[in-house]
DNA sequence: CAGGTTTCTGCGTTTTTTTGCAGGAATTTC
DNA sequence: GAAATTCCTGCAAAAAAACGCAGAAACCTG
């Protein structure tokens, strides 16, 4: 990897993250500690971060800091994203939905990671076009502007086409009895086929919209291999859907 | 291999990957890095790469990474934006290309105009997907890094399947004697495709542009209906193209 | 076509850049 | 205040770049 791209990466996370831990990046990037402070040193004489003990912080940092919204169920995704990254290996095709919880998860790949992403999501689409590794296959069709996804018979089409190693699906709400349910019906036709053109089907979910219904259904819990909350894998919380037979991350 | 033609390669890889190593392409093309460095060097001189150490990275490679938002000659941009605008009309299907001029139309298009705008290029989706009254059709297939629009044998064929009203081209050379040509050998490829299907055909070109040339054609001038530019339509340096039978806006 | 000139390419050497490592200093944290 | 982490400094190895040079190829030019 190039001085200047991993710099760029390095820039990339504390932007979208506004804070950045030396000691994660280095594992990420797979270089010594040294390197990392010395990029992010020279980073800040560009003063495009700010160095501290331990990381580095974006500009936009000290505003962010005091507007408390966002930022801690943010770290909830990050959480769900760090173990969502750990079933994605090299050479894999990946596919996923949109949502917030996906868009954390594209943010937080390494960037040595060699894989096919496959979505129809705008958002997420221009996150993995950031990294240095992956393809990235664009599913096309009609966009819903409030979704910001592609949908429609041919994205349902092109989804068929594909049989994905993972999928990777942001959950709207998800229950015991009613499985994984959602609120636009063009939404759901997609992750139906997303789930049916998938070897294994992993749910990303904040502990919050666990337990929450919506009016329409995507798919019941056997459908579904594997749910990842920020939550332990023991907690009461979960032990519903393990019984019902879904592992739990 | 000629020096030309080595440097052509050099190039063409640059804008596909972003970036290139100086040890990959000397076992590639088979000559000492030496001489890979050497061409490098004079790419990097013409204003076509930026080298850095170990290798060398293509322009769009700052552009994605580093948000380096003073786009280029943007006034002049902005009137040929407006003289775009002028020939959609309501009820329309647009086909467009990527590149910033077009980005420049994409954001100036007024609120109320009510049409469908197709195209494969990222960040004019998402200009469409913020307009209120437009339907935006996404072409979908593998996602060209560099240049941030869809390529490869899907995304022409969809494209294919339309036939438009008018097609938007974003221009990187014109010649009265070789026409359009353009880098990127898979961009050119989905040009061509958008010329054919589409009854009318716009080019928009800075006059920075205009008597430039490039290594790959994409269409003659008398595959053209409209070329537009900043200058005013009699501007001695368009007449050659009045003569050739464009028609200048 | 012969002779001269220029350009191109590869090789060896030197110089610079980059990176990781070790030990001691500084800082944080409990 | 002690332990742990992080930071800095100097150093050394590896990689890459720069430089000079020489043979080869291409290209004028009369």
């Amino acid at each position: 990897m190039l001085k200047k791209e991993r710099q760029a990466y390095i820039l990339h996370q504390v932007n979208l993250h506004n804070k950045v831990l030396s000691s994660s990046l280095c594992t990420e990037i797979n270089v010594s500690e040294d390197t990392i402070r010395r990029d992010l040193q020279e980073l800040a004489e560009e003063g495009k971060v700010i160095k501290v003990h331990g990381g580095a912080l974006s500009h936009s940092f000290n505003q962010v800091y005091f507007s408390t919204n966002g930022v801690y169920s943010q770290n909830q995704k990050q959480v769900i994203a760090r173990k969502a990254i750990s079933l994605i290996s090299n050479g894999m095709f990946v596919l996923t939905s949109g949502g917030t919880t996906i868009m954390e998860l594209a943010r937080s790949l390494p960037p040595q990671l060699k894989a096919t992403f496959i979505s129809g999501s705008i958002p997420a689409i221009l996150e993995y076009m950031h990294h240095p590794n992956i393809e990235v296959i664009l599913i096309g069709d009609k966009i819903s502007k409030n979704s910001k996804i592609t949908v429609g018979s041919e994205a349902i089409a092109k989804i068929k086409q594909v049989k994905a190693d993972i999928c990777f699906l942001g959950t709207n709400a998800i229950d015991v009895e009613h499985g994984i349910t959602d609120n636009d019906w063009e939404v759901v036709q997609l992750k139906k086929a997303m789930i049916e053109s998938s070897k294994k089907v992993v749910c990303l979910s904040i502990a919050e919209k666990v337990n929450s219904v919506q009016p329409i259904r995507v798919c019941g819990l056997d459908e579904i291999d594997l749910l990842i909350t920020e939550l332990p894998a023991n907690d009461p919380v979960l032990t519903p859907y393990v019984e019902a037979g879904v592992k739990v991350l």
